[in-house]
DNA sequence: GCGACAG
DNA sequence: ATCTTGTCGC
């Protein structure tokens, strides 16, 4: 567990930038994971007009099976008020302590995480996926399907094809934009933490089935917004 | 002052 | 993020 308070939900938004700049500091971008046996993906969804927050974590077993499916070997819910209003930039202050309470109640501990938003390519280098690397003290990786900063080129039309997101004066690389799909706008990989954007969009690549999105977050996302049980209410 | 702006 | 039907395409 970290020390000093990586977190703090009670934080005006010129506080909680400044947290982000002392924090972004310890945000690690080269490879330090373990080998890899549990990959779990992250997302919030809401409900309610956005009163409540729903956060879903689906652990799935890795390597997936010789046609690509994934075993999923747990899946949590955590539902709780809507802690603060959407600010860009500020993401991680919404959405981290739902994200964290679902973790709790996992029974297995993943070596890899998939956060639904960016991760390093944040303007403060320290966007959702690495405040909750940080926090969790585990690797993860960024998956937004739209920028927050930074410029890119327009990817390749393969599937696979990529270009360097880059921000600053000095064209800092801070993801990647990744076609995914044929014909379907990219997405964007960046590191969270403790994984370098090399490994950052091996994984990525490795979790793509035939949809835009890597398994672990189209899985995530679609337990967090309901899109599996809608039916039926 | 004028845009841009993860989910 | 969320509200929502049909429709185009593999």
């Amino acid at each position: 567990m970290p020390t000093a308070p990586l977190h703090d939900w009670n934080l005006a938004p010129r506080d909680a930038i400044a947290l982000q700049k002392r924090l972004a500091g310890r945000v690690e971008r080269a490879d330090r994971l373990a080998p890899v046996r549990h990959l779990a993906g992250v997302d919030i969804g809401f409900e309610q007009d956005g009163a409540i927050t729903r956060a879903a974590v689906v652990m799935l077993a890795w390597p997936p099976d010789e046609d690509g499916v994934f075993k999923v070997v747990e899946q949590v819910v955590h539902r709780e008020p809507t802690r603060m209003l959407y600010v860009p930039g500020l993401l991680s202050f919404r959405e981290v302590p739902a994200a964290l309470a679902a973790f709790e109640r996992l029974r297995v501990t993943p070596q890899l995480v998939m956060v639904d938003g960016q991760g390093i390519a944040h303007p403060r280098r320290i966007g959702v996926a690495s405040h909750l690397g940080l926090w969790l003290d585990l690797p993860t990786i960024g998956v937004a399907k739209s920028r927050l900063c930074g410029r890119h080129g327009e990817p390749g039309p393969a599937r696979g094809d990529w270009t360097p997101l880059v921000d600053g004066p000095d064209d800092e690389v801070i993801g990647a934009v990744l076609r995914s799909r044929v014909k379907v706008k990219p997405i964007f990989v960046s590191p969270g933490h403790r994984v370098s954007l090399p490994t950052a969009l091996d994984w990525v690549t490795r979790c793509l089935g035939r949809t835009k999105l890597p398994e672990p977050t189209r899985l995530a996302d679609r337990l967090a917004s309901r899109r599996d049980q809608k039916r039926g209410e």
